[in-house]
DNA sequence: TCCTTCTGGTTTAATTTAGCAACCAGCTAT
DNA sequence: ATAGCTGGTTGCTAAATTAAACCAGAAGGA
Protein backbone atom coordinates (compact mmCIF):
# COMPACT_ATOMS: atom_id res chain seq x y z
CA UNK A 1 0.00 0.00 0.00
CA UNK A 2 1.65 3.12 -1.15
CA UNK A 3 0.54 6.67 -0.77
CA UNK A 4 -1.38 7.75 -3.82
CA UNK A 5 0.76 9.07 -6.63
CA UNK A 6 -0.73 11.98 -8.55
CA UNK A 7 2.03 12.67 -11.04
CA UNK A 8 -0.07 11.51 -13.96
CA UNK A 9 -3.00 13.72 -13.16
CA UNK A 10 -4.46 16.00 -15.76
CA UNK A 11 -4.86 18.67 -13.09
CA UNK A 12 -1.75 20.79 -12.58
CA UNK A 13 -2.61 21.35 -8.93
CA UNK A 14 -2.52 17.64 -8.27
CA UNK A 15 0.68 17.19 -10.19
CA UNK A 16 2.29 20.07 -8.31
CA UNK A 17 1.29 18.56 -5.01
CA UNK A 18 3.00 15.39 -6.05
CA UNK A 19 6.26 17.35 -6.16
CA UNK A 20 5.82 19.78 -3.32
CA UNK A 21 2.84 18.50 -1.36
CA UNK A 22 4.79 16.45 1.12
CA UNK A 23 4.95 17.52 4.72
CA UNK A 24 8.03 19.75 5.24
CA UNK A 25 8.78 20.14 1.55
CA UNK A 26 7.41 23.64 1.10
CA UNK A 27 9.12 24.76 4.29
CA UNK A 28 12.41 23.53 2.92
CA UNK A 29 11.79 25.54 -0.24
CA UNK A 30 10.86 28.57 1.87
CA UNK A 31 14.11 28.33 3.82
CA UNK A 32 16.06 27.86 0.62
CA UNK A 33 14.58 31.10 -0.69
CA UNK A 34 15.81 32.85 2.42
CA UNK A 35 19.34 31.66 1.74
CA UNK A 36 19.62 28.39 3.62
CA UNK A 37 21.82 26.00 1.67
CA UNK A 38 23.39 23.43 3.95
CA UNK A 39 21.92 20.20 5.21
CA UNK A 40 22.56 21.02 8.85
CA UNK A 41 21.19 24.52 8.49
CA UNK A 42 17.92 23.18 7.11
CA UNK A 43 17.83 20.70 9.93
CA UNK A 44 18.50 23.30 12.59
CA UNK A 45 16.09 25.79 11.11
CA UNK A 46 13.21 23.39 10.68
CA UNK A 47 13.85 20.93 13.47
CA UNK A 48 12.77 17.96 11.42
CA UNK A 49 14.28 14.49 11.62
CA UNK A 50 17.48 14.14 9.62
CA UNK A 51 16.35 11.08 7.71
CA UNK A 52 13.19 12.85 6.64
CA UNK A 53 15.25 15.82 5.50
CA UNK A 54 17.40 13.42 3.50
CA UNK A 55 14.45 11.91 1.67
CA UNK A 56 12.85 15.32 1.04
CA UNK A 57 16.02 16.82 -0.37
CA UNK A 58 16.59 13.77 -2.54
CA UNK A 59 13.10 14.05 -3.97
CA UNK A 60 13.45 17.79 -4.55
CA UNK A 61 16.69 17.19 -6.42
CA UNK A 62 15.16 14.31 -8.38
CA UNK A 63 12.24 16.55 -9.31
CA UNK A 64 14.52 19.35 -10.45
CA UNK A 65 13.39 21.81 -7.80
CA UNK A 66 16.79 21.91 -6.12
CA UNK A 67 20.32 20.95 -7.08
CA UNK A 68 23.22 19.68 -5.04
CA UNK A 69 26.50 21.37 -5.89
CA UNK A 70 29.91 21.79 -4.26
CA UNK A 71 29.89 24.58 -1.69
CA UNK A 72 31.18 27.95 -2.76
CA UNK A 73 32.84 28.72 0.56
CA UNK A 74 36.03 26.75 -0.02
CA UNK A 75 35.10 23.73 2.08
CA UNK A 76 34.63 20.40 0.41
CA UNK A 77 31.07 20.13 1.59
CA UNK A 78 28.04 20.54 -0.59
CA UNK A 79 25.07 22.82 -0.72
CA UNK A 80 21.52 22.59 -1.89
CA UNK A 81 20.20 25.41 -4.04
CA UNK A 82 16.92 26.15 -5.74
CA UNK A 83 16.82 25.76 -9.49
CA UNK A 84 14.88 28.17 -11.66
CA UNK A 85 11.98 25.77 -11.31
CA UNK A 86 12.34 25.97 -7.54
CA UNK A 87 12.53 29.75 -7.47
CA UNK A 88 9.38 29.82 -9.56
CA UNK A 89 7.53 28.58 -6.51
CA UNK A 90 7.79 32.05 -5.03
CA UNK A 91 4.23 33.05 -5.96
CA UNK A 92 2.91 29.90 -4.29
CA UNK A 93 4.73 30.70 -1.06
CA UNK A 94 3.75 34.35 -1.15
CA UNK A 95 0.10 33.48 -1.74
CA UNK A 96 0.20 31.04 1.14
CA UNK A 97 1.94 33.58 3.34
CA UNK A 98 -0.63 36.27 2.59
CA UNK A 99 -3.47 33.89 3.31
CA UNK A 100 -1.89 33.01 6.64
CA UNK A 101 -1.25 36.65 7.52
CA UNK A 102 -4.85 37.47 6.84
CA UNK A 103 -6.65 34.60 8.52
CA UNK A 104 -4.32 32.90 10.94
CA UNK A 105 -3.02 35.69 13.16
CA UNK A 106 -4.82 37.65 15.82
CA UNK A 107 -4.53 41.43 15.45
CA UNK A 108 -1.22 42.51 16.92
CA UNK A 109 0.19 38.99 16.92
CA UNK A 110 3.75 39.13 15.60
CA UNK A 111 4.71 37.34 12.41
CA UNK A 112 7.42 37.56 9.82
CA UNK A 113 6.80 39.66 6.74
CA UNK A 114 8.38 39.97 3.32
CA UNK A 115 9.50 43.26 1.80
CA UNK A 116 11.23 44.34 -1.39
CA UNK A 117 14.85 45.14 -0.62
CA UNK A 118 15.15 47.72 -3.40
CA UNK A 119 12.22 49.90 -2.33
CA UNK A 120 11.90 48.81 1.28
CA UNK A 121 8.18 48.43 0.66
CA UNK A 122 5.86 45.57 1.45
CA UNK A 123 4.33 43.31 -1.19
CA UNK A 124 1.17 43.86 -3.13
CA UNK A 125 -1.67 41.50 -2.32
CA UNK A 126 -1.72 38.73 -4.89
CA UNK A 127 -4.89 38.65 -6.95
CA UNK A 128 -6.32 36.35 -9.55
CA UNK A 129 -7.11 38.20 -12.79
CA UNK A 130 -8.05 37.27 -16.30
CA UNK A 131 -6.11 38.55 -19.31
CA UNK A 132 -8.26 41.69 -19.33
CA UNK A 133 -7.03 42.48 -15.84
CA UNK A 134 -10.42 41.76 -14.30
CA UNK A 135 -10.33 40.39 -10.76
CA UNK A 136 -11.72 36.87 -10.55
CA UNK A 137 -13.25 35.12 -7.57
CA UNK A 138 -14.10 31.47 -7.22
CA UNK A 139 -17.51 31.95 -8.82
CA UNK A 140 -16.08 33.67 -11.89
CA UNK A 141 -13.99 30.74 -13.04
CA UNK A 142 -14.57 27.72 -15.22
CA UNK A 143 -12.45 24.74 -16.11
CA UNK A 144 -11.59 23.28 -19.51
CA UNK A 145 -9.13 20.65 -20.63
CA UNK A 146 -6.61 22.02 -23.06
CA UNK A 147 -3.31 20.79 -24.50
CA UNK A 148 -1.09 23.77 -25.21
CA UNK B 1 5.06 11.05 18.74
CA UNK B 2 2.78 13.22 16.77
CA UNK B 3 3.44 14.97 13.55
CA UNK B 4 4.91 18.35 14.24
CA UNK B 5 2.38 21.07 14.90
CA UNK B 6 3.26 24.41 13.38
CA UNK B 7 0.24 26.44 14.37
CA UNK B 8 2.24 28.58 16.77
CA UNK B 9 4.86 29.52 14.24
CA UNK B 10 5.74 33.12 13.61
CA UNK B 11 5.95 32.35 9.89
CA UNK B 12 2.61 32.54 8.10
CA UNK B 13 3.68 29.93 5.59
CA UNK B 14 4.23 27.40 8.35
CA UNK B 15 0.98 28.30 10.02
CA UNK B 16 -0.90 28.00 6.74
CA UNK B 17 0.58 24.59 6.11
CA UNK B 18 -0.70 23.53 9.48
CA UNK B 19 -4.22 24.15 8.18
CA UNK B 20 -3.93 23.10 4.56
CA UNK B 21 -0.63 21.25 4.32
CA UNK B 22 -2.05 17.80 4.89
CA UNK B 23 -2.08 15.27 2.10
CA UNK B 24 -5.39 15.59 0.15
CA UNK B 25 -6.48 18.78 1.87
CA UNK B 26 -5.70 21.21 -0.91
CA UNK B 27 -7.28 18.87 -3.44
CA UNK B 28 -10.46 18.86 -1.39
CA UNK B 29 -10.41 22.66 -1.41
CA UNK B 30 -9.78 22.64 -5.16
CA UNK B 31 -12.77 20.39 -5.76
CA UNK B 32 -14.89 22.51 -3.46
CA UNK B 33 -14.04 25.54 -5.59
CA UNK B 34 -15.26 23.68 -8.64
CA UNK B 35 -18.60 23.08 -6.99
CA UNK B 36 -18.23 19.74 -5.24
CA UNK B 37 -20.20 19.78 -2.01
CA UNK B 38 -21.15 16.29 -0.97
CA UNK B 39 -19.11 13.76 0.94
CA UNK B 40 -19.57 11.05 -1.67
CA UNK B 41 -18.78 13.41 -4.52
CA UNK B 42 -15.46 14.35 -2.92
CA UNK B 43 -14.76 10.69 -2.38
CA UNK B 44 -15.62 9.75 -5.94
CA UNK B 45 -13.76 12.67 -7.44
CA UNK B 46 -10.57 12.21 -5.44
CA UNK B 47 -10.61 8.48 -4.86
CA UNK B 48 -9.26 8.81 -1.35
CA UNK B 49 -10.19 6.59 1.56
CA UNK B 50 -13.45 7.55 3.25
CA UNK B 51 -12.01 7.66 6.74
CA UNK B 52 -9.29 10.01 5.56
CA UNK B 53 -11.87 12.21 3.87
CA UNK B 54 -13.79 12.28 7.13
CA UNK B 55 -10.82 13.47 9.16
CA UNK B 56 -9.81 16.03 6.51
CA UNK B 57 -13.28 17.53 6.29
CA UNK B 58 -13.55 17.65 10.07
CA UNK B 59 -10.29 19.52 10.31
CA UNK B 60 -11.23 21.92 7.53
CA UNK B 61 -14.48 22.68 9.33
CA UNK B 62 -12.71 23.03 12.66
CA UNK B 63 -10.24 25.44 11.06
CA UNK B 64 -13.01 27.52 9.52
CA UNK B 65 -12.05 26.76 5.93
CA UNK B 66 -15.28 24.90 5.22
CA UNK B 67 -18.68 24.65 6.83
CA UNK B 68 -21.17 21.84 7.03
CA UNK B 69 -24.72 22.92 6.34
CA UNK B 70 -28.01 21.26 5.38
CA UNK B 71 -28.17 20.61 1.65
CA UNK B 72 -30.05 23.09 -0.49
CA UNK B 73 -31.50 20.49 -2.83
CA UNK B 74 -34.43 19.48 -0.65
CA UNK B 75 -32.91 16.26 0.68
CA UNK B 76 -32.10 15.98 4.33
CA UNK B 77 -28.43 15.36 3.63
CA UNK B 78 -25.67 17.81 4.26
CA UNK B 79 -23.11 19.61 2.20
CA UNK B 80 -19.68 21.00 2.76
CA UNK B 81 -18.98 24.49 1.46
CA UNK B 82 -16.02 26.81 1.49
CA UNK B 83 -16.19 29.75 3.83
CA UNK B 84 -14.81 33.14 2.82
CA UNK B 85 -11.56 32.01 4.40
CA UNK B 86 -11.64 28.91 2.23
CA UNK B 87 -12.41 30.82 -0.96
CA UNK B 88 -9.49 33.10 -0.16
CA UNK B 89 -7.22 30.15 -0.92
CA UNK B 90 -7.89 30.71 -4.62
CA UNK B 91 -4.59 32.56 -5.23
CA UNK B 92 -2.68 29.71 -3.61
CA UNK B 93 -4.32 27.16 -5.87
CA UNK B 94 -3.93 29.30 -8.97
CA UNK B 95 -0.25 29.90 -8.23
CA UNK B 96 0.26 26.19 -7.74
CA UNK B 97 -1.65 25.43 -10.92
CA UNK B 98 0.41 27.85 -12.96
CA UNK B 99 3.63 26.43 -11.60
CA UNK B 100 2.50 22.94 -12.54
CA UNK B 101 1.38 24.03 -16.00
CA UNK B 102 4.76 25.57 -16.64
CA UNK B 103 7.10 22.93 -15.28
CA UNK B 104 5.27 19.65 -14.98
CA UNK B 105 3.76 19.06 -18.40
CA UNK B 106 5.46 18.13 -21.63
CA UNK B 107 4.55 20.37 -24.57
CA UNK B 108 1.26 19.21 -25.98
CA UNK B 109 0.41 17.16 -22.93
CA UNK B 110 -3.22 17.81 -22.03
CA UNK B 111 -4.17 19.38 -18.74
CA UNK B 112 -7.10 21.24 -17.29
CA UNK B 113 -7.08 25.01 -17.42
CA UNK B 114 -8.96 27.79 -15.70
CA UNK B 115 -10.69 30.63 -17.53
CA UNK B 116 -12.83 33.60 -16.58
CA UNK B 117 -16.44 32.84 -17.37
CA UNK B 118 -17.35 36.48 -18.01
CA UNK B 119 -14.71 37.16 -20.65
CA UNK B 120 -13.93 33.62 -21.72
CA UNK B 121 -10.28 34.50 -21.38
CA UNK B 122 -7.50 32.69 -19.58
CA UNK B 123 -5.86 33.94 -16.39
CA UNK B 124 -3.00 36.35 -16.08
CA UNK B 125 0.22 34.85 -14.77
CA UNK B 126 0.47 35.56 -11.06
CA UNK B 127 3.45 37.73 -10.15
CA UNK B 128 4.99 38.92 -6.93
CA UNK B 129 5.22 42.71 -6.80
CA UNK B 130 5.98 45.32 -4.20
CA UNK B 131 3.64 48.23 -3.49
CA UNK B 132 5.27 50.21 -6.29
CA UNK B 133 4.23 47.51 -8.74
CA UNK B 134 7.82 46.36 -9.26
CA UNK B 135 8.22 42.66 -10.00
CA UNK B 136 10.15 40.85 -7.28
CA UNK B 137 12.16 37.68 -7.57
CA UNK B 138 13.59 35.58 -4.78
CA UNK B 139 16.74 37.68 -4.59
CA UNK B 140 14.81 40.93 -4.25
CA UNK B 141 13.09 40.03 -1.01
CA UNK B 142 13.96 40.37 2.64
CA UNK B 143 12.24 39.21 5.81
CA UNK B 144 11.34 41.16 8.93
CA UNK B 145 9.26 40.33 11.94
CA UNK B 146 6.37 42.71 12.33
CA UNK B 147 3.18 42.76 14.42
CA UNK B 148 0.49 44.57 12.49
C1' DT C 1 50.15 15.65 14.87
C1' DC C 2 46.47 14.60 17.79
C1' DC C 3 42.09 15.56 19.42
C1' DT C 4 37.69 17.54 19.08
C1' DT C 5 33.95 19.22 16.69
C1' DC C 6 31.17 19.80 12.52
C1' DT C 7 28.95 17.84 8.40
C1' DG C 8 26.08 14.93 6.12
C1' DG C 9 24.24 11.53 6.40
C1' DT C 10 22.41 5.96 7.68
C1' DT C 11 20.20 2.64 10.87
C1' DT C 12 16.98 1.12 14.15
C1' DA C 13 12.84 1.12 16.66
C1' DA C 14 8.44 3.19 18.15
C1' DT C 15 4.39 5.77 16.83
C1' DT C 16 1.27 7.81 13.59
C1' DT C 17 -1.00 8.15 9.31
C1' DA C 18 -2.91 6.42 4.87
C1' DG C 19 -5.25 2.99 2.25
C1' DC C 20 -8.61 -0.71 1.88
C1' DA C 21 -12.52 -3.36 2.77
C1' DA C 22 -16.38 -4.45 5.48
C1' DC C 23 -20.14 -2.85 7.94
C1' DC C 24 -24.14 0.01 9.30
C1' DA C 25 -28.07 3.20 10.22
C1' DG C 26 -30.85 6.63 8.21
C1' DC C 27 -32.75 8.55 3.78
C1' DT C 28 -34.78 8.13 -1.09
C1' DA C 29 -36.48 6.58 -5.28
C1' DT C 30 -39.15 2.79 -7.43
C1' DA D 1 -41.03 -2.89 0.70
C1' DT D 2 -37.06 -2.91 -0.85
C1' DA D 3 -33.01 -1.86 -3.13
C1' DG D 4 -29.68 1.55 -3.43
C1' DC D 5 -27.53 5.93 -2.00
C1' DT D 6 -25.43 8.84 1.80
C1' DG D 7 -22.34 9.65 5.23
C1' DG D 8 -20.06 7.90 7.81
C1' DT D 9 -17.35 4.13 11.55
C1' DT D 10 -14.41 0.12 12.60
C1' DG D 11 -10.56 -2.92 12.08
C1' DC D 12 -6.64 -4.31 9.63
C1' DT D 13 -2.21 -3.69 7.13
C1' DA D 14 1.36 -1.04 4.82
C1' DA D 15 3.83 3.00 4.70
C1' DA D 16 5.51 7.43 6.51
C1' DT D 17 7.14 10.26 10.41
C1' DT D 18 9.68 10.72 14.53
C1' DA D 19 13.56 10.52 17.70
C1' DA D 20 17.78 8.76 18.94
C1' DA D 21 21.94 6.37 18.25
C1' DC D 22 25.67 5.74 15.33
C1' DC D 23 29.37 6.72 11.86
C1' DA D 24 33.02 8.20 8.44
C1' DG D 25 35.25 12.04 6.47
C1' DA D 26 36.54 17.00 6.75
C1' DA D 27 37.92 21.18 9.48
C1' DG D 28 39.81 23.59 13.12
C1' DG D 29 42.65 24.26 17.12
C1' DA D 30 46.65 23.32 20.37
Amino acid sequence: MQRRCLDDSTCPVARSLDSIGDWWTLLIVRDAMLGVRRFSDFQRSLGLARNVLTTRLKKLVADGVMTMAPATDGTSYQEYRLTEKGEALLPVLVAMRQWGERFLYAPGEPHSELFAIASGKALEQIRVRDLDGQDCGVADLGLVTASK
